[in-house]
DNA sequence: AATATAAGTTAACACTGTTAATTTATATTC
DNA sequence: GAATATAAATTAACAGTGTTAACTTATATT
């Protein structure tokens, strides 16, 4: 899996073959489907690791503050930080297209997970009456929305003349929890 | 070029090989080298022949309203709608990661072009008044980000437990807006 | 020492994108 | 109308892909 999640973020998944993958250990290619089923369970795999040191960040982070808008700013950077400091394995998790029905377990995996962290902080956030809406699954797939949106923009359009990388987290963070908030 | 969008679209771009698409077609594979560079270079004139309608249909919605912000939601709305109508489409330019020789295409793109026309409507919104920030470019990329993150997760993560969507889709529109609202 | 099981490999299949050489069809000249 | 030039399309082939089944080697257990 080491091998494999370094030649996945350095060369992209379609890029890397099973053969490669099996040099790079010394072993046969056939020997990687003895302990994954195929080429995209093995990046199921690794992406699982990804989204559960993301979630533990986040938890890590909420620790820190009270107020939950405090935690909930906080939490929202700290995704994208995460993303635009690992901008490779951010990639191959939220933004390489998934092959085939690869997140069918989502709902028990390190993914959820992640999200939970935000539906947590968005779920005391109502509780002290601060937002005015009050759906949190709503309210936490939107905030998803647009954290993802500015971070694999940012890491994709490198060259796009955005304006400066901070000033637009910011901004973009502002802006959500502006239209949120009561 | 008809051929391949159909399967593209229904199949997915990986999973049509040029052989699918010179059977559908009635010709041998190797002719389709004659009138493009590879697989690549067919999907991104394919591409470049949406985004075109897309630039054009959100200048077209922008005849319809004399209002800046009514404008400015029905063309993000748009964007949104044309992206979930045109899932393959919409990957391979604003999510897959493009190879270095084609970014400096970006610039003359239509789908650069697109982009414009929400830069175009922010520099509308702010003439009148109507933002309590009046920075154009900062405002259409934050924009740009929150529509491009609920297209891209919508198309990518189809199997995570979405809210419907259309309220998914208002709740980023009515969260971007009420955030830049003076 | 014999056997059962685990671990790994080889050979092969049915594909893939793509190139080079070759054939077939169409247009242009004599 | 025949000969030639050009365009269009094809066939054969290469080097690679994910993956399966059959086989071999190493390790553990009796």
């Amino acid at each position: 899996m080491d091998a494999a999640r370094e030649m996945f973020v350095a060369e992209g998944y379609a890029n890397v073959s099973m053969r490669k993958i099996a040099d790079k250990i010394g072993y046969s290619a056939t020997t990687i489907y003895l302990y994954f089923k195929d080429k995209n369970d093995l990046l199921h795999q690794i992406c699982e690791q990804t989204f559960a040191r993301l979630a533990q960040n986040i938890k890590a982070i909420y620790m820190l503050s009270d107020n939950p808008l405090e935690k909930l700013r906080s939490g929202l950077r700290e995704y994208i930080h995460f993303g635009l400091k690992h901008p490779s394995q951010y990639e191959i998790v939220f933004i390489t297209p998934l092959p085939v029905n690869i997140e069918s377990d989502f709902e028990a995996s390190n993914g959820r997970m992640a999200f939970d962290t935000l539906r947590t902080v968005i779920t005391e956030c109502i509780a002290a009456n601060l937002l005015k809406v009050n759906d949190v699954e709503l309210i936490s797939q939107t905030l998803w929305a647009g954290i993802h949106g500015v971070t694999s923009l940012l890491i994709q359009h490198g060259n796009f003349p955005f304006v400066e990388r901070e000033r637009l987290v910011d901004s973009v963070i502002d802006t959500l929890i502006a239209g949120i908030k009561a």
